[in-house]
DNA sequence: GAGGGCCAGGTA
DNA sequence: ACCTGGCCCTCG
């Protein structure tokens, strides 16, 4: 029995007494009841045993929640290797795993149970009834599994010999070994609860993938479109190998203008038709529900949605869907990595560098660390699909756990738009005060009025949403900032087209006399000009042609076609029918400048994101320095090359994948007592204090400690991230009994490095 | 996380 | 002789 606490000490297996009215129902995985301390916790149960090795007393299950084993014995080993590579608790990765329990969506299994809500009797009173009923065994097994250490070794009560495998080797990175190890534990679990499951589920022979192919969803025929897989190089073959039910592991750069959902859909329904199920996650719901479509369209009900956007009820419903074994395709956002898809034969992942995948909260796994693990130990095949290719993708591609998966360069070649990046002198230049008024040189805007003159539509990318986000001094270009809390300036939106005085972005006072700290200049310029003020300008300029915007509130899908502009910020880009004739990628300087360690691997990303919704004879232009690597890659559509040398550099400042990182977060204090308790592997390197950014300011262990909270980073070579960790997770586990409410935060590898 | 035992030091 | 606070351990 593993008891839901935070506490960092308490993550380990209690042994219970299962009294004998519960013999039935206590299995593995599902959710209990016990007396813990004196006091009522909940639990999941992870074992049945002959026997304790634990002296003393011990006490009696006080009851079962439920029947369903919600707790697979894959989705244990996988929250417990992220435990173990994030310094966390396993409770802390089963909350984020499983959804919180609807009792009325698991007992009725009706679909009224999203619609209505009626307060019910508590269906853990009518499991336990039920029980009752049955007649009670007369042995008395136990529950849970005594001994065992804290984090990762306490997994040898379930993961057994793979255990080596999963904490011995430091995650997929730097492992190149054959992608089926694993295979065979799977179809344990599987077997497992699928016998266990019961009700509604067949019973299936999973040793005989063949005889599946008889289920409704792998009933339906799968057209892979041959053509489109064969623009890559072995894309067919790639293909075939999932087919197959082999573990493939690959990188896919997806060629611009391409059909990624579809495409997706391709292969989730593919392993599908092998008798296996898929999880494809996607950064928003906006992708959600394009990638759901595709796989409706393929496999009808066999394929859900899994957001965190869904209520309670809907969402738990979907989540025993898949449970249960009735969807074969899951499609959600970060936490589907975790869902118990029955016999996972793919996982893949959309644009993998898009930050919803970092989760918010402890112990703040990404999911793409999470799925490559998941696909390590089951043996899964694995998908890093994009346009462009992260440094951590491109890590695991020279280790040689995963393989290139792109296209031809002929094909390349073909489909690819014309993209360019005029220099400074086509700026200069600029005669035209219209066109220098929407900071685009005269090319830009001929691009521009030529498409609309073929009446084809007109992306226009813009870095921010906002009228004026921030200000700086128009002398000097020193940031505009705040003379009461020393805040960024931003002007608010216009009111009846007057710009109103300049305000703090922090405490909201409004500078009516700017005058600039650095040099004394009373003026102020924009520094990034956001998207109602081009689209506004850009309206002036095109008049006559429909303005669109997309972004913020109001997020575009799609646009009808046509000759328009489309003013879209960042990542809101809809998609025109046949493609935009020219994409026009504005301020990008802003963009590449940021302060943020990813700003180029960002950039390049939000680029093609946007280049790739253009037809093949169409016309990119990016307002970008055009000598900057960053542009250059954009310019020849090179993600792969941009990814390696963004990981030499990250190698180069010592930065995650090429080393591994822990932020500790907290008060001097409370940091100086973490790192004492800590055996810190030789070689780590201290740094610090260093500034917490901005971002990682606001969420902190319950209170919101602003002012004393510093941050100390913790580096390691990558093969002594696993040791980090565990001296990480024992520290904790020390601190953690001593009563202390000072704030303190471990992150491992977190995205928002200084 | 919460309760409890133990020791030290201060208080009646 | 007794109360109080801090420390540390346990919890099955």
């Amino acid at each position: 029995m593993l008891p839901l606490l935070s506490p960092a000490h308490l993550d380990r297996d209690f042994d219970y007494l299962v009294p004998p009215e519960l013999a039935e129902i206590a299995q593995p995985g599902v959710r209990v009841r016990v007396r813990f301390a004196g006091r009522l916790v909940d639990g999941y149960l992870l074992e049945r045993l002959p026997h304790s090795d634990h002296n003393g007393k011990m006490m009696s299950l006080e009851r079962v929640v439920s029947p369903e084993r919600v707790l697979t014995p894959e989705v244990l080993r996988l929250a417990t290797s992220v435990a173990a590579r994030y310094a966390g608790t396993r409770a802390d990765v089963l909350r984020l795993a499983i959804p919180p329990r609807h009792a009325r969506t698991e007992t009725g299994g009706a679909k009224k149970a999203d619609a209505v809500e009626k307060p019910a009797r508590s269906a853990a009173e009518v499991v336990v009834d039920t029980v009752e009923d049955s007649p009670p065994p007369s042995s008395e097994p136990v529950a849970g599994r005594g001994g065992g250490a804290m984090g990762a070794p306490t997994s040898e009560a379930v993961a057994g010999e793979q255990l080596s495998r999963a904490t011995g080797v430091d995650g997929p990175t730097g492992v190149n070994d054959s992608a089926s190890a694993g295979t065979g534990d799977l179809s344990d679990s599987v077997a497992e609860s699928g016998a266990a499951a019961g009700d509604k589920v067949e019973s299936r022979a999973v040793e005989d993938p063949v005889e599946q192919i008889s289920s409704p969803a792998a009933a339906s025929r799968i057209e892979v479109d041959a053509s489109a897989w064969g623009r890559y190089a072995h894309g067919m073959g790639f293909v075939g190998a999932l087919a197959q039910g082999r573990g493939v592991r690959a990188a896919w750069q997806a060629l611009p203008g391409e059909d990624w959902a579809a495409r997706l859909a391709e292969l989730a329904a593919t392993v599908v038709a092998a008798g296996r199920s898929a999880v494809l996650m996607v950064p928003d719901q906006r992708d959600l529900d394009r990638l759901l479509a595709e796989c409706v369209a393929l496999v009808g009900d066999s394929a859900v949605g899994l957001s965190a956007g869904l209520g309670p009820a809907a969402r738990y419903r979907r989540w025993l869907a898949v449970l249960r074994g009735q969807a074969r395709i899951v499609v959600g956002t970060r936490a589907a990595v975790f869902a118990p898809a029955r016999d996972l034969g793919l996982i893949a992942m959309w644009d993998d560098g898009d930050d919803t995948y970092a989760e918010p909260r402890s112990p703040y796994p990404h999911a793409r660390e999470v799925a490559m693990l998941r696909a390590h130990e089951t043996g899964a095949a694995f998908v890093a699909a994009g346009f462009a290719r992260t440094a951590e993708i491109q890590a695991v591609v020279e280790s040689g756990w995963a393989r290139d998966l792109l296209a031809e360069r002929q094909v390349l070649r073909e489909v690819t738009p014309r993209i360019s990046a005029p220099g400074d002198s086509d700026y200069a230049l600029e005669r035209d005060a219209l066109a220098r008024s929407v900071r685009m040189p005269g090319v830009a805007f001929a691009a521009a009025r030529s498409a609309i003159k073929e009446n084809v539509a007109v992306l226009v990318q813009v870095p921010r949403r906002g009228y004026v986000p921030s200000l700086a001094c128009a002398k000097c270009r020193t940031p505009a900032r705040c003379r009461h809390c020393n805040g960024p300036l931003a002007l608010p939106h216009a009111v009846n087209g007057e710009a109103a005085s300049p305000q703090c972005k922090w405490c909201g006072i409004t500078e009516a006399a700017f005058r600039c700290q650095a040099c004394g200049a009373r003026a102020l310029r924009a520094t990034v000009i956001g998207a109602a003020r081009t689209a506004e300008e850009l309206g002036r300029a095109f008049s006559g042609v429909p303005i669109r915007s997309s972004g913020g509130g109001e997020v575009l899908d799609t646009v009808e076609p046509g000759a328009q502009v489309v003013v879209a910020t960042v990542g809101a880009e809809p998609l025109a029918p046949g493609g935009y004739g020219v994409a026009l990628l504005l301020d990008g300087w802003a963009l590449l400048g940021r302060a943020d360690l990813r700003a180029s691997e960002d950039t390049l990303r939000r680029w093609m994101g946007a280049a790739a919704l253009v037809r093949p004879r169409g016309q990119v232009i990016v307002m970008a320095e055009p000598s900057l690597p960053t542009v250059q890659a954009l310019v020849r559509w090179d993600p792969v090359n941009h990814a390696a040398a963004e990981l030499e550099a990250r190698a180069e400042v010592g930065f995650p994948p090429a080393v591994r990182l822990a932020a500790v977060d907290g008060t001097s204090a409370s940091i100086a007592e973490l790192l004492d308790a800590a055996t810190l592997p030789d070689g780590t390197e201290v740094l610090g204090p260093v500034p917490l950014p901005p971002t990682a300011r606001k969420p902190f262990s319950g209170n919101d400690s602003p002012a004393d909270v510093e941050r100390m980073l913790l580096r390691v070579a990558r093969s002594d991230g696993a040791p980090l960790a565990r001296a990480l997770t024992a520290a904790q586990a020390i601190r953690s009994t001593h009563r202390s409410d000072a704030p303190l935060r471990v992150q491992i590898d977190p995205v928002d490095i200084g």
